[in-house]
This record gives structure tokens, C-alpha cells and sequence, in this order.
DNA sequence: GAAAATTAGTTAGCATAGCTAACTATATTG
DNA sequence: CAATATAGTTAGCTATGCTAACTAATTTTC
């Protein structure tokens, strides 16, 4: 039988909302894919260079788990950052095992160029909202920040 | 000091409201992706199949057209959906250039399964949620689909 | 009605990005 | 000092994006 219902009732089905939001988020960065074939820069690799480039300098072991790959995975994509002049890397005096990986000034300025040119054509989209849903929008993606981390 | 609101003052930045869901829509695929290696089937075939168990039959230019892929990318998918026995396919009476794809029993099956497992660990998440937050994603996942095609 | 143009899908070839297994080199531990 | 653990890399597989170039069928044009 069921127990009396607190504030945690799950009435609004949570594995179709999951669904729904799943679906959601491949949708929308689909649209939002662009093989920014200019710059050669691959999605993956783009999300790499924001973890440098907005939570500073990390071992490449880090960045695999802040990018929640394994470390093969994460060394190939350096390896295209490097190639491309956006990275730079040294081993640590400490530990010669590990490596250092820092966002280069031409890293951060691409990073900057290339979240906009992705991102512009939602937000072209976005400034046809009311300003209510656009709202609701914002505070959906915080909500969702903190799903993906199990709140 | 602030004017009265009409309807479509952009005043809250879209650029950083799109910024901020591009990232939320990353950060929760990170966390939903499981390679789905039992199967052996990916995400691309796992979302091209959800479209035929969920839309209904389609032909492969409509299905690369909901997926937003082309087509020689869905031909490809679809032909590792077929060689794994989860949709079938056959040409139509009226246009013989066409195909009718449509989802195998086991496909539907299969989908069902791989979607809860892949989405099972958010919607745990989500059950701890108060209700009017869940129905508050739940809006937000609509909304999300319409801006990725562009409402 | 035949030639031309368009449309649906496929094939070939390239690149990025996931993975595991197996390797090297360095550090730590017994 | 030998054994073990840790950080990254290399090799090799698969999946998924793309464009270009192709086949086959339909529609349009003359």
C-alpha cells in the first residue's frame, strides 16, 4: 500500500521527463552542431579547451574525468588542441609522469569565437520568446547543470 | 530604470541563455551516455530508432530530416539498425525511389530497454525532485525540442 | 514521347571521438 | 632493490558526422 505523499511524490512520471529531456538535449545540440570546419575544432575537443580556459590549467588525467572520457580518449584530443596551437603542455616538476595542459591566448580567443558563432543561432531564435519563457529556459538549464551531477 | 515589459524585450541575454543550455544539454548527454556496448547499439541508432517506434514509418529522407543528419549518415545508421534485425524496410508501390522504414518488434522491444537503462540513473535523480521543479523540466524539454528546430 | 532535370538513396573516402588492451616511464612500497 | 601502482601513449576496433560522386526512378520540358 502506499505511504501518505510528502513533497516527493513522483506523479509526473520521472523516467518520461527523463526521456523527454534526453531527447531534448540531443535535439538541441544537434541543431546547435556546427563541424566548425574552419577552425578544424571538433566538439570534444572545443569542450576540452573550456575546461582550460574557464577552470584553469589541469593533468590530463583531470581533464578526462572533468570530461568524464577515459585518459586514451582525452590523449587524442590533446594531441589535435596541441596540433592546432591551442594548448601547451609541459611536465611537472613533482611528478615527471604528468603533464600540465594550459589554454594558449590563441586557445582562449578561439574558444571565445567559436561558443558564439555556435551558440548565436539559438539565441537569434531565443530573442523571439517572451521574456517568460526565456526565463524558464534559464532556469531549466541550471536545472539540468545540477541533474548531471546528481544534484 | 525599467520600462514596462511587453512581450519580446530580449532582456534576459539570449546569447547567455543559449550558452548556458548548450552547456546544460552537454553536460547531461555526458552523464546519460553509456555506450550501450551490450547491444551494440549507439546513440545515433538508438535516437533513429526511437523516431520509428515513437513517429511511426518513415522514409530515410524524413528520418534523416527529424534526426537532422544527412542522408548518407542515416543510411548508414539505418543499415546498422537492419543488420541487428531492429527495422525493417521496403520499397514503396507509388514511388519505387522511396523506402518505408519501419521498427521490428525486436527494435521496439529493444528500445524500450536501452531508454530506461540509459535514462534510469536521471530519472532516480528526478524522483527526488519536488513535483512542480520535475513539471518545470518537464515544460522546458518541449520548449527545447521547438528551439532546436527553430519553433 | 524522348531528353533533361530533379529526387531518393547508396557508396566511397575522410575526420572526430568513444572504447579496451597492451605498452612505456616514473613513483611508491615492501 | 624488487614488486606494484600510477600517468600517459599507442594500436586497433566501432560509431557517427561530413562531402562528392554515383545509380535508379520520377517529373518536367520541349
Amino acid at each position: 500500500m502506499e505511504p501518505e505523499k510528502g513533497k516527493q511524490i513522483p506523479e509526473p512520471d520521472a523516467l518520461a521527463v527523463a526521456d523527454r529531456l534526453h531527447s531534448a538535449a540531443i535535439h538541441l545540440l544537434r541543431r546547435v552542431r556546427t563541424r566548425d570546419t574552419e577552425s578544424g575544432v571538433g566538439p570534444a575537443q572545443l569542450s576540452a579547451l573550456s575546461v582550460l580556459v574557464f577552470a584553469g590549467p589541469r593533468s590530463l588525467g583531470e581533464l578526462a574525468a572533468a570530461e568524464q572520457v577515459r585518459p586514451p580518449t582525452m590523449s587524442r584530443i590533446v594531441a589535435g588542441l596541441m596540433r592546432a596551437g591551442l594548448v601547451r603542455r609541459h611536465v611537472t616538476k613533482e611528478d615527471r609522469r604528468r603533464l600540465r595542459l594550459e589554454a594558449t591566448a590563441r586557445g582562449t580567443d578561439l574558444l571565445w569565437a567559436a561558443r558564439k558563432r555556435r551558440v548565436e543561432s539559438l539565441a537569434a531564435t531565443l530573442r523571439q520568446l517572451p521574456t517568460d519563457q526565456v526565463e524558464q529556459l534559464r532556469q531549466a538549464a541550471e536545472l539540468m547543470d545540477q541533474l548531471s551531477r546528481g544534484m
